[in-house]
RNA sequence: GCCGAAGUGGCGGAACAGGCAGACGCGCACGACUCAAAAUCGUGUUCCCUCGGGAGUGUGGGUUCGAUUCCCACCUUCGGCACCA
């Protein structure tokens, strides 16, 4: 038998995560800073939405880089607010509720402890004293008061009007939940309900959102999405007059394009617009009927269908054209869309497309008034001219460019009263009524006499019934007839008017979730706050958020009504900023392996963080989610990969082990090594700062293998244990087990290595003393040679050309010219031979 | 159609500020260790080649001593919006 030869341990993450996770917890370690001599900073993640199916690795790629930014910061001597809570009240709480017959309320707290289990399994570091729920009746207690605060400044209101209806949630949809015509749920096709609902006036804040998005650093992407979204056009209102049996009324439309109101032939009005059964000729009545409620029984996909042929129904009525007083017929047609503008366009065959396809198809006339101007190329094939160019046809605006004849005729028909300049929005209001059980119940009593009463501040919050009439658990699904079920409620529903104490019912719907997410990173500054929503110098300390990083599906929903509400907030002078979120970070996707698709359970091709832990620990999970690619770039999740960060985490491991036997030999400080450590925190740190986790891990591993390679080189004891105390804190905020192991157990650390300083580089130190310059002749590699970094341009030039390679490359042409650049390289351009 | 982002080896990707293209990792090949395998370590790995070199970052132009990087045109992919008058 051959003697035993000591081998370095393997090393084990299970036992070394089990030991530290309860030593962690034990020392609080992530509470957020309260340090006055310390910077703040405040790293939020988006407000997520627990599901059922629990997290999959893709949500930890949005996780563990955040986590690891709060480590670097907390080590670079910040205070940080790392917080995480719930946005737990919604449809799929209360989904699986009905299914598993157990209260909303449970099913959110199951979903949520899966979510906790698991970022604590993956270590996100969170300050968990922070954290609470949408449904808290504490927390949504504030979410009704900031929904009075909207109601006192006239900023939310009731419509009655046709919403989006999905019939397989039973409940009202907002616009931006609507997806090709379908529910962003459920995926079914939304029809129309006509109800009356609660808005936000989100419109009225239209051009701030829009102008502020120059304050912020976010995405470009995001930001178009939100311009896009908002929607301004500046045009001209024109209006159009019609009698009809003695009575007159006014049909207003919109337009960019005032220059072309001279070659309007027809109007058209949304088959929704209100004048049309007013105008209607007698003999159209029934047609115009028919297709008016043919297009209501439409689904939003069939009538969205943009190369859909343009239908429409003549009304028998003709308006008066403001400027030329020619009778205009009025067509009803369903490519008109009623929530835009007034609902109703002027036709102008020859200058818009749709209006051209729409004339050509019912044998409309066709009037040109623009011609293409002499310097422009033309557009022809369309059949229209729809760019900008010189006025014809036009009577006493003939030879006027678009531009100025769009002013003018605007100018006139203001001076006429029969028209003005206008800015318009795609923007709508947002609609927050839903009629569901499990959400925020909007604060607000319907009283016969006094109509709509806010519930005072101090009966806030409105809880959620728990048990109905008949003393049995609330009946929480959903009626099917639009009613809320807290409409079944009777002791809940029905009290007292807080104004004149008659009776009076409660209003019985809830609030959009998004109405909780709007200020949840508000309640993160001081979560306990009992007697108000917040306490305004924690908000001041810690808010706006530096760094708020999720996934780019929010662009305009959450991310709007978070910006709106803030404005709100600053406009009531309840906080000093205008914009919540500074710094906007969207993490990509992590497409399953399995179909290269996005990870869901129906598709059953998800990867969870808790098979990847159990098999190759917290640690190569974080590592390998960050080495995986760009934090913003959509990666497929590898399962071979992961073997080359475990490759790296145990070539550490070993390296530690091994050369902790010599930290006490002698020896003078060898210059390089020194160097190519700095090198390293230079590196680590820059690509920290700007989120590039690929390249620090990757920088990690160079150096690693550096001192792996140097292992028999004659490096002082010192140097060894500083190099090792270097990668070790390098790597602390990414793998945070296997560092804090080797802190304790080879460099004899005794508090956390969390806990400990970043590394510091010395510039000078990190700058090479010999360097490589490369020698191009007409820009093609030729040489290289090593030289001091103080070498001189002259010398560097004299050098170069001497070079046998290059003079071979040359080969006896004129050297015309040589470049040189410091450090870098040596040009040789030469003449033609 | 409009808006936005991006195209680099077999694969994921790297390249400061216009200066060595392919860092780091996966995979693969060969070698060492082993009875053997795994693990580990070492070497090699853009393509072509007559072994001198030559070509090469989606395509075609341009600016420059020099372009993955800047400019123009185009192609492709992804994401968003999509009859918004």
């Amino acid at each position: 038998m051959k003697p035993r030869v000591k081998q370095t341990e393997r090393y084990d993450f299970r036992t070394v995560e089990n030991r530290w996770r309860p030593i962690w917890e034990a020392m609080d370690l992530y509470a957020a800073g309260n340090d006055p001599g310390k910077p703040d900073r405040y790293i939020l993640d988006f407000f997520p939405y627990p599901s059922g199916d629990g997290l999959s690795v893709g949500h930890c790629r949005n996780y563990v880089p955040t986590c690891v930014d709060a480590r670097f910061y907390r080590m670079r001597g910040y205070n940080v607010l790392h917080p995480m809570g719930w946005d737990a009240f919604g449809l799929p709480a209360e989904n699986y509720a009905i299914e598993h017959g157990i209260h909303p309320s449970e099913s959110s707290r199951r979903f949520s402890d899966t979510y906790r289990r698991q970022m604590k399994l993956v270590e996100c570091s969170y300050d968990w004293s922070r954290e609470f729920s949408s449904t808290d009746p504490d927390y949504y207690r504030w979410t009704q008061w900031f929904f009075l605060l909207l109601f006192r400044r006239g900023l939310a209101y009731q419509a009655f009007g046709q919403q989006w209806w999905c019939p397989h949630c039973q409940t009202i949809l907002a616009n931006e939940q609507v997806e090709n015509g379908r529910c962003w749920r459920c995926d079914s096709p939304v029809t129309r309900k006509s109800l009356k609902q609660w808005f936000f006036r989100i419109t009225d804040y239209a051009d701030r959102l829009l102008a502020d998005l120059d304050l912020v650093e976010w995405p470009e992407r995001i930001k178009a999405m939100q311009r896009n979204w908002i929607g301004r056009s500046e045009g001209t209102e024109v209006v159009f007059s019609i009698e009809v049996d003695g009575e007159s009324h006014t049909i207003p439309v919109f337009t960019t394009r005032p220059d072309t109101l001279l070659g309007v032939t027809f109007l058209a009005l949304a088959p929704e617009h209100p004048l049309i059964t007013d105008i209607t000729n007698a003999d159209q009545a029934d047609e115009v009927r028919d297709y008016v409620s043919a297009s209501q029984r439409l689904t939003e996909i069939d009538r969205m269908t943009a190369d859909k042929e343009k239908t429409g129904v003549f009304t028998g009525a003709y308006a008066i054209h403001p400027l030329s007083g020619e009778g205009i017929p009025i067509w009803v047609a369903d490519y008109v869309l009623p929530s835009y503008g007034s609902g109703a366009v002027m036709g102008v065959p020859a200058h818009d497309e749709r209006d051209h396809a729409f004339a050509q198809r019912y044998g409309l006339p066709i009037k040109e008034v623009l011609i293409p101007s002499p310097d422009e190329s033309e557009d022809g094939e369309k059949g229209c001219f729809t760019g900008k160019g010189m006025m014809v046809n036009s009577g006493s605006y003939t030879g006027l460019d678009s531009t100025t004849g769009a002013e003018k005729i605007t100018a006139d028909l203001e001076a006429d009263g029969q028209g003005h300049a206008t800015v318009n929005y795609r923007m709508r209001d947002w609609l927050i009524s839903r009629q569901r059980y499990w959400g925020a119940p909007i604060p607000i009593i319907h009283c016969e006499r006094c109509g709509v009463v806010p519930v005072p501040e101090e009966d806030l919050p409105v809880r959620l019934p728990e048990v109905g009439d008949d003393g049995q658990p609330v009946d929480f699904r959903p009626a099917g007839d639009g009613r809320s079920p807290l409409a079944r409620v009777g002791w809940w529903l029905n009290v007292p008017c807080p104004q004149c104490g008659g009776p009076a019912q409660r209003e019985t719907d809830t609030m959009d979730g998004f109405a909780c997410s709007s200020w949840y990173f508000l309640r993160f500054a001081s979560p306990h706050e009992t007697d108000r929503p917040f306490d305004p110098d924690a908000v001041a300390r810690w808010l706006p958020v530096d760094a708020y990083v999720g996934g780019a599906e929010h662009a305009v929903g959450h991310l709007m009504y978070s910006r709106f509400w803030t404005k709100v907030m600053a406009d009531a002078g309840l906080i000093h900023f205008t914009e919540p979120f500074t710094q906007l970070r969207n993490q990509g996707m992590v497409l399953s392996p399995v179909d290269g698709k996005k990870m869901s359970k129906s598709k059953g091709n998800v990867i969870t963080p808790d098979e990847v832990v159990a098999e190759h620990g917290t640690d190569a999970l974080r590592a390998y989610l960050l080495f995986l690619g760009p934090f913003d770039a959509e990666v497929i999740w590898d399962d071979r990969g992961i073997v080359g960060v475990n490759r790296f985490l145990e070539r550490f491991w070993k390296l530690a082990q091994d050369v902790a036997v010599q930290f006490e030999s002698p020896g003078s400080t060898n210059v390089e090594f020194e160097r190519v450590r700095h090198q390293t925190i230079r590196r680590v740190t820059h690509d920290m700062e700007q989120f590039r986790f690929n390249t620090a891990v990757a920088a990690l591993m160079e150096y690693v293998n550096y001192l792996v390679r140097s292992r028999d080189a004659a490096i002082p004891g010192q140097q060894w244990r500083t190099a090792v105390e270097t990668v070790t804190l390098l790597l602390a905020p990414i793998a945070p087990f296997i560092t804090e192991e080797v802190w304790h157990e080879v460099l004899g650390g005794t508090d956390s290595v969390h806990r400990q300083s970043w590394p510091v580089f010395d510039e000078s130190l990190a700058a090479d003393e010999v360097v490589t310059i490369v020698v191009q002749v007409n820009g093609k590699l030729r040489d290289r040679m090593e030289v001091t970094s103080d070498i001189t341009d002259d010398e560097l030039r004299r050098i170069a050309l001497s070079q046998p390679a290059v003079q071979a490359a040359i080969d006896g042409s004129v050297v015309e010219n040589v470049v040189v650049v410091p450090g870098r390289l040596v040009n040789v351009v030469t003449g033609a031979q």
